[in-house]
DNA sequence: ATTATATATGAACACATAATCATACATAAT
DNA sequence: ATTATGTATGATTATGTGTTCATATATAAT
């Protein structure tokens, strides 16, 4: 994924801070660490997906509900649910053949809180 | 944006839960600013900008620099601080020709630990 | 058993966007 | 003044991804 080789023939006379450069490239996350952290932020990143986390903050909501509350399709809705599912920010309780969704952490509700806060602010 | 005519077609003897469905519309956030929200969560979910981020959030540091230390071209990392800078993420600053960046806002390293923290603890 | 309904999912398509390349701009150095 | 250097940016291209459509699955209802 790191092309280690490559680095010479980029900024090659032009590092301006050595010190600096070799202290931060010691000190900074992996590339796999700050990987799954932006993966983990896509997840935000997306207007439906941001939408369905708003109402799964406020309460437990069968598919259906989201779609009709959204107005956008079961499908669209599932596909974000299963994305949702995947990354651990929501949960499916199976109640007969209707599947009810949550938020699955505290973190989720802190980091959508926080990100509303910034943008109220601007 | 909103299409309010199309509703009735979606979900049309499906609404499970009327009641709740009605007070969830009430209570969400307008669709605006569920945008700008998405809008900027989008900032944090891609690896390059994560990794800008998390570095000025060590500290300021200028773009060659940031270009030498993520090992990419001094373009794509002038294309990203762009980005950053509209969205107040990142600040410039101007000494002579170079350009140094550093975090605007407290509330960008708060969301990046949360989001640390998060992935962290899974 | 058969039908209806709630949800899930694979494939195709449309759209968004990040990196690259070439080049422009601004300041420094000669 | 001219050249070198650090940064910015527009256009293009390649890649990723969200929605739609069709259909599958599972449970409920008849």
């Amino acid at each position: 994924m790191v092309k280690e080789n490559e680095f010479i023939d980029k900024c090659e006379e032009t590092i301006i801070h050595p010190d600096i450069v070799e202290k931060l490239k010691k000190e900074m996350l992996s590339e796999q660490k700050s990987y799954n952290l932006s993966e983990f932020f896509k997840i935000f990143g997306d207007l439906t997906r941001i939408r369905i986390i708003q109402l799964l903050c406020l309460q437990e909501l069968c598919v259906c509900d989201i779609a009709t509350i959204l107005n956008i399709t079961q499908s669209a809705t599932s596909h974000q649910l299963k994305i949702l599912r995947q990354f651990g920010v929501a949960k499916p309780r199976k109640d007969g053949k209707m599947m009810y969704y949550s938020i699955s952490d505290e973190h989720i509700k802190t980091i959508f809180t926080n990100g509303l806060d910034h943008i109220n602010e601007r």
